[in-house]
Formats: C-alpha cells, sequence, structure tokens
DNA sequence: AAGAGGCCGTGCAAATTTTCACAAGAATTA
DNA sequence: TAATTCTTGTGAAAATTTGCACGGCCTCTT
C-alpha cells in the first residue's frame, strides 16, 4: 500500500484537511461518539462530505456504507496516514518570547512532537536549562546537537534576519523538514519540505476581508 | 474601483499571495532595490511570475511593460488593497505562554497591527498590567471593553476547551474577524471571517512529507 | 528616428480541485 | 425474504486555479 502511495501524487490541501479531520475525531472522541457519518463530520469540519470521502478514498476504504465511520479506527487510520504513530523529534532555534511559548505549548507532545534540542545565538541564554528540561545550545553546535539526537524536524522561531541562516545550518545537518515563523520565503534545496506559519498573513486576509465587507 | 472590486470575486490564495509579495517586497525595499520584475520577485516568492502578473491584475495595473515595479509603489498599492494604510485594533482571549508572545510579538505593529485590549478568566491573572502596558480584563467584560475600545480583530489564544467560548463573546460584541490559535473548527455566522493558525496541522503536514519520502 | 530587447497585461488552454449524483452495500423492518 | 432506509465509494461534470505564449508598450542604442 505504502509503496503504491509513494508514487500517486496527492494533493497537499488533502493532507491539510486529514489532519483537521483528525481534530475534530478527537474531539467526538472525546465525547464518547461512536460512530460518525460523513455528512456530521463534515458539518464540524465545515466541509463538504463528499471532500472528506474523496480524501480518504485516496489512502483506502474505511467506512461502512449504510453506517458510517467508527470515530476511534478512521482516527487512528488517519493518524497511521500522516505518519504519527511515533513520536517525531524536533530542534528549536530562537528562544525569545514565540520560541519559549512552542517549547512550552503541551499540544505538540499530545500530538506525537516533542523538542529534543533548543539553540540560540545569544550568549546570556546559552548554557542555560529551560522550564521544560532542555539545555539552551549555540547554533554553532547545531549540526552537531541535531546529529547527535535525531532531530528530523527544524523549528525557526527567529527574526526575519536570522532565519535564513538558520535554515541553512538545518539544510547542512540533514534536517529534511522545517517549521518556519520567520516572516520570510526560506530558499532551500529541491526535497526539503518546509511549511510557513505567518500570523501576519492570516491578520491581513482578515483585514481585507474587513476591508471588502465595509458598507 | 472599491465598489466594483467589492461584487467580483477575488480568490482566497490571492489575498494570502499578496500578503507574501509584501513581505517580499518590504526586503527588497530595505535593501535599497528600487525597480523589480515579475519574474525576480517569482523567484523570491517561489512562485510563477504570471501569477505574480495575475493576482495583480484583479486590481489595477502597476507596472511598466519593458521595465517592471517600482518597489516602493507597488508595496505601498498591495498594502492599500490589503487594507493596511491604517491601525487595526485587535484584542486577545487567553494570556497563556502564547498569549503573552503574541502581545509581545513586535511584527504586529510593526504591519498595522495592535493590541488594545487582553482578558482571560483566571482570577489570578485579571487586574495585572502586561510589560506591553495592557490591563488583563475578565473575559465577562470582553463585552463593555470592546465596544468601549473598538476592537475590531478577536484573536483567540485559549486551550481548545474555551475557544468556542471565547468565539461566542467576540460574536456577540460585534467583532467580523477572528484569529484563531486553538486546534478546534470554530462555529460561526454568516458574513465572520475566521483564519485559523494551527500549528500541528502544519507539523501534521511535515511528517507526512517525511513518512511518504522514506526509502 | 528606427530598430532591438525587455517585460507587463491578458486571452486561452491545461491542470487541478471541488461538487454532484447515483450504484452498491449494510442494517432494519415487515 | 423482500422491501425500505441509510450512507459509503466513485465516475463524471462543474468550477476553480494555474501556466503558457504573445501582443503591446517602454527604454535604450545606434
Amino acid at each position: 500500500m505504502r509503496s503504491i502511495m509513494k508514487f500517486s501524487k496527492i494533493p497537499a490541501v488533502t493532507i491539510t484537511r486529514l489532519s483537521i479531520y483528525s481534530r475534530c475525531l478527537e474531539a467526538l472522541a472525546q465525547e464518547d461518539v461512536k460512530i460518525i457519518a460523513s455528512d456530521k463530520l463534515a458539518q464540524k469540519c465545515g466541509i463538504n462530505p463528499a471532500q472528506i470521502r474523496k480524501d480518504l478514498a485516496y489512502f483506502g476504504e474505511f467506512g461502512i456504507r449504510g453506517v458510517g465511520y467508527f470515530v476511534k479506527e478512521l482516527l487512528s487510520e488517519i493518524q497511521r496516514i500522516l505518519g504519527l504513530n511515533k513520536t517525531w523529534k524536533m530542534a528549536l532555534v530562537g528562544i525569545g518570547n514565540l520560541g519559549l511559548a512552542l517549547v512550552a505549548h503541551e499540544n505538540f507532545v499530545r500530538q506525537g512532537y516533542e523538542f529534543v534540542a533548543v539553540f540560540d545565538v545569544d550568549p546570556a541564554k546559552v548554557g542555560r536549562r529551560l522550564p521544560s528540561g532542555q539545555i539552551i545550545h549555540h547554533v554553532d553546535d547545531l549540526d552537531k546537537v541535531v546529529k547527535e539526537k535525531g532531530v528530523e524536524i527544524g523549528v525557526i522561531a527567529t527574526p526575519a534576519g536570522k532565519a535564513q541562516n538558520a535554515a541553512h545550518r538545518f539544510i547542512g545537518s540533514g534536517v529534511k523538514a522545517i517549521l518556519n515563523f520567520a516572516p520570510i520565503q526560506l530558499q532551500v534545496p529541491e526535497g526539503m519540505a518546509v511549511e510557513n506559519v505567518d500570523f501576519t498573513v492570516k491578520l491581513d486576509n482578515l483585514a481585507y476581508h474587513l476591508t471588502m465587507a465595509e458598507p
């Protein structure tokens, strides 16, 4: 199955939606809902029901006709598809306000993501230990520490000016995926996966909406 | 012009890209670049040059054939389109690690966004003043304070369980746009704009990529 | 002043993504 | 067992989005 999937192209939006479905299913499981139909799930997610069924169809058949989907089962299938049946090791560069908040964020751990190393350039910070336990390393040691700890995902929470440099270090140390909070477009080689989290882009969307919606 | 635009449908992705162009243009202005061609800008943004020209074409003609775009001029036009020629007033609910980081984040101010009020439910927090100056109000006073201060955008940084409640309060007080950091799909009435910032969705994309790219 | 080279704006085709609509399978009832 | 009622999985159509390719305008050179 995996080997087939690997060559068929699945839209990025589908993966994003799978992730959203999993959030909804988690909530449903919490409420002790056993079975759900695509219509109901769609309503919860604000998505067309056919879309849900089609997204799932890329990966197999998980429902029962006339019945729906078993919540727990579907959740677990989606998590398997996304690759969440393991703990992913992350490293963070940039221990500012945002960086600290990220490390302290408990959602990550619940979802199977863990910060195993943190870095900064500020000599005043290097060597200190965070409340969550990690010792702050200097960015110059990134390559060494990343390899030692087997980091798989790099997280960049530096100011914009330092972000590309951080990216280069991650690239050099063999990390293949980067989550970037800096408001710039990182230049990375083919095959690297980069996801940007840019609050101000989202705010700009809202500002545009408000501006257009005005009377 | 505005009144024409209001009825023609512009794709949400276009707005998002405009926002990205503006980040790139800001960087170029910083480097004192005066003029840029769509090809160069496209390269910087990782986007097709025709796409850029087409996105801009929704709103007018901003370039000079045979020459390119004046960086500062185009930047200012895009900012005008997005509605950034004013300061937007935001309110934050949820003064946890993430909330604190957001309030302290200097990028917002630079981009024309300002937190004019902050809220929490924790009695231990209510009444205290943040380093950035805002006094923490109780969420029960949200309606009153939001109306007093003329808040236009609500930001939710609560745990998932409290997010829908926060949204209801914003809706009730007449706020028409919400930036949601909680990992749930908010239920809101027609006409409200909601943008979600969900780190773990982005991480799931990376996890999927890494899983699929494996040998 | 004419010619050459560069780049924007845009019609049109291609590709992608979403949505519809229905056959097929599962449970429930008579 | 047959009829009824659900809801999935999926082809095919519709809608949207992207990318090409070229006419037209601008500047610079000769």
